[in-house]
DNA sequence: CATGAATGAGTTTTCATTCAT
DNA sequence: AATGAATGAAAACTCATTCAT
């Protein structure tokens, strides 16, 4: 009934803004724009959401969790596997979970670095379950020592090299090949 | 004479730019403001730079150039070099210049990704450097072959990984070991 | 019956609004709010009442309507009391009404001069009886002479400088007392 | 030079805005409509005013203050009068005030009683003079006793009825015999 | 009849840019 | 050439009102 079709709104306006914010950029969406690609009137983006800023972060909340959530379940599904197993599962996660937002991507990652001094939640979340996935990797011996404190970032570094790749080349490389090759880089380096 | 006045006034206006687009994120710099921070007023800026898209332009342009030379010399001066020392050189350079701009780091970080289309000509300078470095380590035999193309992405997000880094823990790491340890870290990786 | 719910949230609605008008202000009230406090939707407000000017005068009337009743009654209980108990009958009866409707005497005082060109219906009814008041008063020669057209306003100015230091003093003066006082005022004077 | 032209633009701005709040009140004065009867744009009522709410406030505290002035000067300048002097120099000095700034007028008393809980600060300040001036009449013995705490409202009670009086009959009474009239009122109240 | 989601005209506010002094 | 007040297009946001369920 009301109820359905109220979600149903409320979902194609996050759709809409989810479109419009990676199109435009963060600043240049226009709340005009979002309600008319959603298919309602402004008033309707705002009986929905508080303002804009809140639009914004529901969209990076819903996000952020959604994603935190598929990296807990990669991360408990491969607790007992070897180390680099659960390396390559944690970064497999993350580029499935890119593929499912591609358009959405771009804030995240533009939102990263924006505002260096607090990176977003979203980020924060990652960088845990990323510092988690060190600790494990370190106890088992399986990364060695110094700089510690670089790891968490290293491994994103390399992840982000080859989100990058991709949403220059689109589907240059297959998923599970971009997993590989990130996993790769990170553990053994690019020397010959 | 005049021409001093005149030079020395762009400069001062190109300080400010950079400090204030670094602080308040590249949209919500105000021209009032980077005048006021310049110690002019808003007419004088204009006198200056066609418009605002133009004083992030050549502010950009200026720092670009500025690295490029410094990335140009440090690929000359190592040429002969044993291709570790040629790429501890390069990154070494990069830190360098960043600790000269620091506010302009987050500027290109930010731009670097905020507009993921076009990655700005700063990005594309030290990017089209990287490649040349890669190559020529490929060419010595010093990298490995495998997804080359996504190399320079590798080494650039390694780099950024202790940048952020020191961004966020500032003075943590002397500027030398910055370099030996992105350097490392993309040669050896993170495995033990 | 039906008739019966229909008039019974009809009240509810008038209530409200007489509170959330009174609380908020003539121009601050909000449907959505008063139609809460009603403890129905929007729709159900719109569907008594033609739209918000509607209710605020409806509302208006009725409250005019009463108290014109009221100042009636009392006017014709002491027609043929002398001048000054008719005076403290109609005072006092002023002063019940606004005791049983506290909220909406900040709506009237507001109202009253609000848009001082057209006063509110309430306004011109208690001004009317003001003025039949001070007829008889002059009539009786219980009133002088000067500047009669000033006299009901005197009389009403005294009568809010009353009202108004309950409203911020609530309760210091028994209702009574506080009839007696403006009377007295009105009548006398201050000097010593 | 420069600095004339500005003040001349804010006081056109001011002006501007009395009239359109008073016309309008205060809550259908539009900014555009300020800007355009001032003769200058939006952005300029802003770069003189932070915002709407300024943009009133600063309205009412220039008149405030200078309502004020006035009176403490009539204050000062009687204090050795005879209290019946005093009281008519304070109450003559409110009617010529308002006399310059008719159309403000109203903005005055509609913010005296809009918000009943907390008087204008406008309001405070004549109300302070009046507790001055009752004090002194209560001193000299030329007021009585009861309710006291009533007196500057029922005083301020004369004046309005004889402000509204002129301002529904405009010009009816020259501005002495005003003063007189609420003066003679107030002292000695309507009975024959 | 009641409901409450959707509507969109109407306001406030911002800020890059211009130009008379 | 410097100044800074003025400009006004562009956005965000509000809320009375409508109407399909």
């Amino acid at each position: 009934m009301r109820e359905r079709l109220r979600e149903e709104t409320g979902r194609a306006i996050s759709a809409a803004a989810e479109q419009v914010f990676a199109e435009k950029g963060l600043h240049l969406a226009r709340m005009e724009e979002i309600a008319a690609l959603a298919g309602v009137s402004v008033g309707t983006v705002y009986n929905h959401f508080e303002d804009r800023q809140a639009l914004l972060a529901e969209l990076l909340e819903s996000r952020r969790k959604e994603l935190a959530q598929r990296l807990d379940q990669a991360l408990a599904a491969s607790a007992h596997e070897p180390f680099e197993g659960q390396l390559r599962g944690f970064v497999m996660t993350v580029f499935i979970h890119f593929e499912d937002h591609r358009p959405f991507l771009s804030i995240m990652l533009e939102g990263d670095q924006a505002r260096l001094a607090q990176p977003s939640p979203a980020m924060r979340e990652i960088r845990a379950r990323a510092e988690t996935l060190v600790r494990r990797g370190l106890a088992k011996k399986a990364l060695r020592q110094g700089h510690v404190e670089l790891l968490p970032g290293i491994l994103w570094g390399a992840v982000k090299a080859v989100l990058l790749h991709d949403l220059r080349n689109p589907g240059a490389l297959p998923v599970a090949e971009r997993a590989s090759a990130a996993v790769d880089f990170f553990l053994n380096g690019a020397r010959a």
